[in-house]
DNA sequence: GTGGCCCGTCGATACGCTTCGACGGCTGCT
DNA sequence: AGCAGCCGTCGAAGCGTATCGACGGGCCAC
């Protein structure tokens, strides 16, 4: 119970100490028989190492801090799969999960990367011009964003590809026989903070719609809840002439939409196409369930952990920097009005 | 760049690298003359102290170990208030959260506590027979229960007042002057991980409706999902008499079942009473506002922060055990009936 | 005037591990 | 047979901090 140490387990296999590490860590060849020795002497004591004294003496903690965005508004429901992944990823490669708030702004990434806390950072939420780009891109340890801001300074960004998103929802709305498309675009609070994707979707929407042909309209803000959603909404058929299709960026709108579409009598797949930006999970649990582009916060993690973990590995050295842009998957349900 | 030690800071204050530490954490007197060249030293280098030698050398880690349920079903979303908060309230104590997903099991708190991770453990989502409490009671750091077991093994537990719900939500229907009351359960998969606050509520419901003298019915299992709500409701409807009142405690299945009923044409607040047992937000987003009592994640939590942090001032005395119960609070919104 | 005491500081040590250089013994080559 | 070289192991030197005992210099009391 007092915690034993590699010590210990030297004095019960009858090796030196160092041997003990060269046994876990592999950096040195061990005869068989010594490691197995060793490894029953581990066994027995059920000796783990001290992760303090390996961080103090190894330079690397197995750590990784994750920085997320709990009291901004963006969406936090879609928060945990994001945590999840990453946590899992973490885990794969033998890593643990520091969890930071970003109320603290800088000072967590600070504070992170100063007291050795751990070896890499992962910060999400990103804005556009975001303060903590500055710190991260000076900082001791390799940081990667889950978003795209203005000028990554250096620094691997990962995130959906919003501008196809974009793509796909007007291809979507151009198959379904459409000649106009309704953007409900995000709430005041998400622009101001001033996410990238913003502008990233809708710049793409507007070519998308210009090369199809057919023509663009815009309500923006919409704010997220039942009565942003049904000014939203009013506004959108309005202007969204005879057979309107509506695109819904912002994921956590998606299902106030359909509601307030619902609510007034214009059902979704009968009466309007209506193609949202959101998890399949969110997707699925609307009525009817809503044409989406998947967000894919599993994807973009992973593949956020794994450049995080390449680049550990490679060290120092190999380019550091570069945006990833993971696809996003369009899937027909039932809202998408039949071509007439 | 290079990270700072104490002795350097030591070296530009001109005092010994033992000052520096007693500046830092004040544990003897030191002349304000000193402390402010020790003070102007550390902003000048803005030194922070190495996280794996001060844990080295102190056997505290400043961190706490919080194993969050991923893989299971038990309403995730819920999930999000309490991370948010605990991670909150180790701020508040100058520590960090270490976040690790419980689906490696009992493996996650042996390793936290075996390699000296954190100074203590949140568990959650406990299991009325749960695998992790036998280690958790052994584990060299203490361990803090969200949620209740059969048998805590002397682990404090923090739990909401799951009978008080059951109460209250009982006193509500005999309130709006029915005599019966339909309960519709959990879903199977949640009722096979084993709970204890399923049974919990339940007793207390029954017990509660008995003293009242409505009749109680029970549906149960209910799947968290549409057609599993839509289910369940036929057969509320079908045994609930004429003027039927329902309560919801399955905190995700809330949104299903109202939602469920109105698809029907039988309207919460008009045709029906429904009490759910979920959170003020969800309560919040069905159509109309559903009446609840809360299950206040975040006052559960923060109590459980609260305790773990005495606990961990205390050190090794004090009595470590106990059961604590946050009470839940009933919101009428728009779905209980007029008492007739 | 002197003894005792407390305040403020220092030096040394321990925490448990990783890692580097060294070294003995064995193999294989000449 | 002798030597080079490699394999496997050991000892020791840190890593950066907290903490304990020691100690010098004031201050107060007698």
């Amino acid at each position: 119970m007092a915690a034993f140490t590699s010590r210990d387990v030297a004095r019960l296999a009858g090796v030196s100490q160092s041997t003990v590490s060269y046994v876990m860590s592999g950096r040195r060849p061990i005869s068989a028989d010594t490691r197995k020795r060793v490894q029953a002497a581990i066994d027995q004591l059920t000796y783990q190492p001290n992760a303090g004294a390996r961080a103090l003496a190894s330079q690397r903690t197995q750590v990784v801090g994750l920085v997320v965005p709990f009291g901004t508004a963006g969406d936090t429901t879609a928060l945990l799969p994001f945590i999840e992944t990453i946590a899992g990823c973490a885990r794969a490669e033998d890593h643990d999960v520091l969890l930071v708030t970003d109320n603290e702004g800088t000072a967590a990434l600070t504070r992170l990367a100063g007291r050795s806390l751990c070896d890499a950072i992962v910060l999400m939420n990103i804005a556009a011009a975001d303060a903590r780009l500055p710190v991260a891109a000076a900082s001791r340890v390799p940081v990667i964003l889950i978003g795209i801001p203005d000028d990554p300074q250096g620094l691997p960004c990962v995130d959906l590809d919003y501008p196809e998103a974009a793509r796909l929802s007007v291809a979507e709305v151009v198959a379904a026989g459409h000649d106009r498309v309704v953007v409900l675009g995000w709430s005041a609070e998400e622009i101001a903070r001033g996410a990238n994707y913003v502008g990233r979707f809708e710049r793409a929407a507007v070519e998308a719609a210009a090369a199809a042909g057919v023509e663009h309209l815009a309500v923006s803000p919409v704010e997220v809840s039942r009565e942003g959603a049904r000014a939203a909404v009013a506004e959108a058929l309005r202007i969204g002439g005879p057979r309107p299709a509506l695109l819904v960026p912002a994921s956590s709108a998606v299902p106030w939409v359909v509601q307030a579409l619902t609510e007034r009598g214009v059902l979704p797949g009968r009466d309007v196409t209506v193609v949202g930006l959101c998890t399949d999970a969110v997707a699925m649990t609307t009525v009817p369930p809503v044409t989406n582009v998947s967000t894919e916060p599993r994807d973009v993690s992973a593949r956020a952990m794994q450049i995080l973990f390449r680049h550990l590995e490679r060290g120092r050295e190999g380019p550091a920097g570069g945006v990833e842009l993971v696809a996003p998957r369009l899937t027909r349900r039932e809202t998408t009005l039949a071509a007439p």
